[in-house]
DNA sequence: GTCATCATGTAAGCCGTTACATGATTGC
DNA sequence: GCAATCATGTAACGGCTTACATGATGAC
């Protein structure tokens, strides 16, 4: 879960730690506010298996550096460096990632469906870096997840009814339930944008493996956009 | 919080493990569907902190037993009890617990903020028990929760505002607020209730109450009744 | 020269999960 | 007798948090 917010971000522009850190909050906010006590073990662990790559440590090396090896660096990420008073050192001790090839295989499974969890976060997080999904699987994740909580749903509708709870605990119970039935109304609008897009928009991939094969199938797709 | 939902419960009915998992997953559903794996070494611990102690092992003992030290069963546990096709055994090795006066301080304790866990599912237990808590402690669980919301809340829209996000962030970003604040919204309404119920009621239970309150509140009574 | 911020990391612990092991009782 | 359910427990692990340790840099 972890994982993926990084790779996610790490797709779009290098980044050190804290940075990674800094944007997950203020963009995704509520969905992704990790501490630096898993953050930085979660690089770690990525750097061994080879899913993202340390480019740069810019730290002790002086002004002009040695032929910077990221000459493609994203805006952001290009103030950030000029940020200082001038431009001279580096600031220190950043090591500075890059996802890999093989990240982004990673990045994609991890989308698409490869970690187990089934909660909100997880769903959120997937959702939020969906554009980097194939139409076909997009749909396929917000409908796998509004099948879940239909199912939800009806466990706790029924449960509800039978037993005998006071007002605290039915008015719990009851909003929860709302909050799931709005979840479900969210996700039909979703998957609607979806399908009227999928239909307006038949280009890219062959529009036959869309009727056919896209539907039950999250891994079924053939060479990893970016 | 697996403790206060399972004094919770207990403060109602003495239950053994299996019962407490069945009855939290069925009233409560998605607020505390706990495992075994967790529940059992609870109980143990909050036994050996003498929370909770095991009255009836019935297990061994044969038909009629010893004077059952247990009159007071409330209805559901006495239909368990004699489910079986005849009342003849205790069906075995159930260990059933009681909470004791040391526990009723746990709980109210925790009900009424000990816990540091400021989460969803916590906030939803603590007003799924509610009812345990002196009116004002009600109130300031209430509100301490809205002030949380309506600040978070704020960071999130702060923060959305500014960052340029793809259409999938943004929806999730902003269903993700807007949930907030639907949040907000029903505790402001349960805020509401609480604050004329407390206005009617400076006494115990007043006539008055009934025609604003009594449609949603079946249990509307003092005293903790077990 | 000291404080806030940036930056990386480690260690301990919390709170829960799945998977495993065990066994009694009941229904068929 | 066999499977399903009831019932209790243990072990291993997962993923995250807090707290701690360290240090550079820039502002004033």
């Amino acid at each position: 879960m972890l994982d993926l917010a990084i790779l996610g971000l790490l797709e779009e522009q290098e980044l050190h730690g804290y940075e990674i850190r800094k944007q997950l909050r203020e963009h995704l906010g509520l969905l992704a506010n990790v501490s630096f006590g898993s953050l930085y073990p979660a690089l770690a662990r990525l750097e061994a298996a080879g899913a993202v790559e340390a480019i740069e440590a810019s730290g002790t090396v002086p002004a002009k550096s040695t032929a910077p090896p990221t000459g493609s660096l994203s805006g952001e990420w290009a103030v950030l460096r000029s940020r200082g008073h001038s431009g001279t050192r580096g600031r220190r001790s950043r090591k500075v990632y890059r996802i890999t090839d093989a990240g982004r295989v990673t990045f994609t499974e991890l989308l698409g469906g490869a970690g187990r969890a089934d909660d909100a976060r997880s769903f959120g997080l997937r959702l939020a870096f969906a554009r980097h999904l194939a139409p076909q699987a997009r749909l396929g994740l917000l409908e796998r997840r509004r099948a879940q909580l239909v199912q939800r749903l009806g466990e706790v509708r029924g449960a509800t009814g039978g037993s005998a709870l006071d007002v605290y605990a039915r008015s719990v119970v009851e909003h929860t339930a709302d909050a799931v039935a709005d979840d479900i109304a969210w996700l039909d609008r979703l998957i609607e944008v979806e399908r009227s897009a999928e239909v307006l928009t038949p280009g890219v991939p062959a529009p036959e493996v869309l009727t056919t094969v896209a539907r039950t199938e999250p891994t079924g797709r053939e060479g990893d956009n970016q």
